[in-house]
DNA sequence: GCATGATGTAACAGCACTTATATAAGTACT
DNA sequence: AGTACTTATATAAGTGCTGTTACATCATGC
């Protein structure tokens, strides 16, 4: 037998566990943002300001290729950090372009939200260190296998196995 | 030193890895699911149908309950289900309430969609047993460490030694 | 003056909800 | 029977997020 054939599969999963572990501690780590008292500043441009601050300004077209967007995405977000307040655009040296700088505002904090990314980098490193195997060692082992046969492949044989003898 | 200081700390992240697989582990298994030549669908209808299977017709509140999500959210997913000619509702003895059934052209698939169900997680566990600490026993440590003191707290004690000395 | 490059923007799409209101049906009490 | 309440479901509208596609604008370099 190589799978189990209990009326309902869905009440015990393997899988779940992780999606909500990981929710749960995307939750925390939003939370951490979300008691910095800036208004207008979400989470999800966390990332892009820190990369800002570190890099100096840089055009629309830089900033998408640097977080893997099209520039039509990152016009949109820029767009919506300058109504917060937390960028400014100013032109580059090539007038078409435009080079994206932090403001005063976005400046106050930026470096408290590095702080905070490498904290709970650190808070990672931390739990890893704590248990007696660490999950970025389990996350590669896993891509290692799945380099060898993938995921949907593996499930599709599993489903054969299951179909011919069930 | 308990953190790193580079400029760019959203460069290399132990988080995203764990992420990005997850991601791509999910897209597998969505993509299992598509293969389904059902017209109409959805990976997120797959879990309710297997369990309208396993437990008979349920009415909204029952089904609501068991996935839990408001009725509303329910009623709108049931709807859409019913749309896809996928299920069916039919007053049950309270004229208030609707139980919800499987329609013929559900239940000539709903076998194997619990077969895909349970070959994902035989697959899981097949991934499980190849590598040296299974991903569900780092999530159990984690769980228990994070039950001892949260993530957020771990994230704000890491903050606090940034803060200090840094 | 025309192709190319950089950006902006409108419109749309998809998901997965929530909130608030509506409708109908049952139940309890008088 | 009438009134008031509860229960079950439906539905409209909106929220939040994250995008895509297609088109428009303007600058530049040749």
């Amino acid at each position: 037998m190589t799978v189990d054939n209990t009326p309902d599969p869905t009440e015990r999963s393997r899988w779940r566990p992780l999606r909500l572990l990981q929710a749960a501690m995307d939750a925390d780590i939003a939370r951490i943002y979300a008691e910095m008292p800036v208004e207008g500043l979400k989470p999800s441009f966390v990332m892009e300001l820190i990369r800002l601050h570190a890099h100096g300004p840089m055009t629309i077209t830089e900033l998408a290729e640097s977080v893997q967007r099209t520039h039509s995405a990152i016009s949109q977000k820029v767009a919506a950090m300058r109504a917060a307040g937390l960028v400014r655009t100013t032109a580059g040296a090539d007038a078409r372009s435009k080079k994206v700088t932090l403001t005063a505002k976005a400046s106050r904090v930026v470096d408290r939200l590095a702080a905070e990314w490498r904290a709970t980098e650190a808070a990672i490193a931390e739990i890893e260190a704590e248990i007696p195997y660490p999950l970025s060692r389990v996350v590669t082992d896993i891509e290692e296998l799945l380099r060898r046969k993938s995921f949907h492949d593996r499930i599709a044989e599993k489903l054969a196995e299951d179909v011919a003898w069930g």
